[in-house]
DNA sequence: GTCTATAGCGGGATAGAC
DNA sequence: GTCTATCCCGCTATAGAC
């Protein structure tokens, strides 16, 4: 499998875009802010990454190593636990109080986004209600999680309360708001809860 | 009551804006966009509004009195029925394919906004809150709607649902999944449904 | 109220030295 | 790989004529 070269610098570019990306959002973060932070010149930063969208590519190909390295960390588990897992993920995505997760972000500014990164999001966010749906599947064949609607409009329901959650929680001054989302969401999923 | 003044081009000025701040967010449209489409010079929008914070401020002024305005016009209606009218207007919302709710725009593009915006933003979305809390009472005061946690819990559930739905249903290009948000959220509220 | 003209800034991007 | 210097563009905003 062809490997991106991770320099050390390209590293720390993506480290920074990426959480400029989530408080800030894609259009609204530019290369003389990444200079500051990661301590070099902006025009060192084209070295990298010859164009913005090239920058943005490069964030949601990571995005999507990370989600994949994620799920085979728990796909041992049980689906009530790998549920309990994202959650938790979720969790810690607010904790950085300014966060929100990069499927809101780019989800809103999607009309205002580079063609190929429309492209490129649409397949990451299509990865993330596949693998929720199955989850879903296979609890609701454990016997443990409710049978609600079908599973794919179960996964998108408790997709969009939590991108929206983690907006509501953050743009109210409340983080907890999300946990009351995630609350709800568990209380429409799991058995007997 | 205060009223501002709504001279014709005003109004105009706001309707572009508006439309803009849906599709693209409130970053990415400028004093240029608005005046091609009004059919005046960008100077002259500044007469309106003298900077853009003045318009932001504007816009969620209007959305205020826009949303108090369609409240009471269902506010005689039933719990359930209030509820079906809000699930309308807001599969209204996405029937333009590329709109998406203020509450998302803002609530993504919030830590870019001025202070004031942000203010006034977390008034109106505390205002959604509460309304739909209180829809929520008075349904399971009457026993048509389920006690699942409680209505305030409940209400971000869905505020989030429908605020992520609208974001998810636009960016991967398939409408209909706000219909499955909102089918799993109807089953999630009404009594034997 | 709308216009032309322009200031002033910051954005993405490139050239070429080191 | 990183630097300085620079280009061109679009943005918000203002001045002043009409």
């Amino acid at each position: 499998m062809m490997m991106a070269t991770a320099s050390k610098t390209r590293t720390k570019i993506l480290d920074v875009a990426e959480d400029m990306l989530r408080t800030r959002g894609f259009n609204a973060f530019s290369y003389q802010d990444i200079s500051e932070q990661v301590g070099i010149r902006k025009a060192s930063i084209h070295y990298h990454f010859p164009t913005k969208e090239d920058l943005g590519l490069a964030l949601l190909e990571r995005f999507g190593a990370d989600v994949k390295n994620w799920a085979s960390g728990v796909v041992e588990k049980s689906p009530t636990e790998q549920l309990e897992a994202y959650f938790e993920m979720t969790e810690n995505i607010i904790s950085s109080t300014t966060n929100i997760c990069v499927y809101g972000v780019m989800g809103t500014e999607f009309w205002t986004l580079p063609e190929a990164m429309q492209e490129a999001f649409k397949k990451f966010q299509r990865r993330r209600d596949r693998w929720l749906a199955k989850i879903l599947e296979e609890g609701r064949a454990q016997g443990v999680f409710k049978e609600v609607g079908t599973p794919e409009d179960q996964a998108t329901l408790i997709a969009a309360a939590i991108q929206g959650g983690l907006q509501i929680a953050r743009s109210s001054g409340e983080p907890d708001r999300l946990k009351s989302v995630l609350r709800q969401v568990r209380e429409s999923v799991l058995v007997d809860s």
